[in-house]
DNA sequence: GTGGTCTAGACCACC
DNA sequence: GTGGTCTAGACCACA
């Protein structure tokens, strides 16, 4: 893991983003066993407890599971990853959307600058490599 | 401002960002005076020859102008204001079909889904408040 | 409230439980403000944390909000705090038959004697005051 | 034994109860020689005292008897185990009742809801195994 | 003053 | 070794 963490908001949310993140981007797959708490919490240069509080908050979500002696696990139920990669994508899309407006820009204005960009990367897949 | 800064980028440029950004959503406006390097670098709590690489940056685009004696401006051209606008709006299409791929989502999945966000939001206004 | 902790399970839960029965008879009415964290855990001998953890819980279930700078209230929602008395009654009434089974009285045997001390007692209270 | 102690009653009383309760469970049985009342006491971490107490009390209804050299015994009236423990159930029941009155259910409230309850689990056993 | 967060460090039960 | 809990103490934002 990549552990990006900002002082702007909550260490623990943050944590349990980038691991929920993680899991759907499939880092983490589903039945698969995490580090201990220790050292995930030594990767991302946080307190133990702090980690843990993340890791708590995905465990309501249904996202882990934890076996008490042998560590804790990536649900098997991958329809509950999806629909968690669903809601991070919505979550992704609003944000944007917030975003755009700050810039000045319409939600229309901002549906229209996507399917641009969209359109503009799909003529670089189809030509080589347009950039590099 | 609200100076905002991860580890996992040059800060200058993060700096640099953020100022483009105050001054395209209006926050300094055309023609203003900025604040002097040092009261800029004490807001964002980084050293002021961080600070001053960041707004060397945007002199090179001409968004900012120093006069010699009397500080930084604004630049009066408010089309160039508008352009850096539209730029910081493409920039963050691309990043946001970029995360959305991250996501394992296509670029028409984005593109649906802003469209369906959009449709979502413009509901929410119409009817009461949608916070509540 | 009389805080009574017993050793044998976590003291978070306890008191959430604890404050969970003080909203549901009323102690702290719909709508109140509860002491702060800080005087609850003084009032039952424990860390403010400890305390904290339990507040939390019985938020994520929606029995009390927090108001930022003012406090900790309890919901206007009464029949949320009805629906909550509702589960305490079945997880007591769960409780009990499970006990009754640990002395080796069947469901059915349990129900007969509930039938029974609940008739013994509604007499007692036709007669004036059986006991005293 | 887990001996689980609250502050809010006599010791001795608790201790008693547990006893009997182990006895009238079965943990221990008709005719079988308790463990000393050091070994109980240390077990129980609490004064030895104390733990005579409680062990005096359960002598006084006649569960328990003492042979001066050899240790106490758990009697060998299996009907005066059985009445302990529908005195128990009774106590048990009456506690029950008094609990739900607390949650604001009358006595009939509580009877109806033993009485569902008891049913949902009679159902549970059939199908598979109620704890999935 | 309020709640919220984070850290450091300890102890526990389980296997 | 694992996760879970608890404490003590600090700092922050908000008003």
């Amino acid at each position: 893991m990549n552990w990006d963490l900002s002082g702007d908001r909550p260490i623990w949310l943050q944590l349990a983003e980038q691991l929920r993140l993680g899991i759907v981007t499939g880092e983490y797959r589903a039945g698969d066993r995490l580090p201990s708490v220790r050292e995930l919490a030594a990767e991302a240069a946080v307190n133990p407890n702090t980690m843990q509080r993340a890791l708590s908050e995905l465990e309501s979500t249904g996202l882990l599971s934890t076996q008490r002696t042998s560590g804790r696990f990536v649900t098997r139920d991958e329809s509950l990853i999806r629909e968690a990669g669903r809601q991070m994508a919505r979550e992704e899309t609003a944000r944007f959307l917030a975003r755009m407006e700050g810039l000045g820009f319409s939600r229309g204005d901002a549906l229209e600058l996507v399917r641009r960009e969209a359109e503009r990367k799909d003529k670089e897949d189809q030509n080589g490599n347009g950039t590099e």
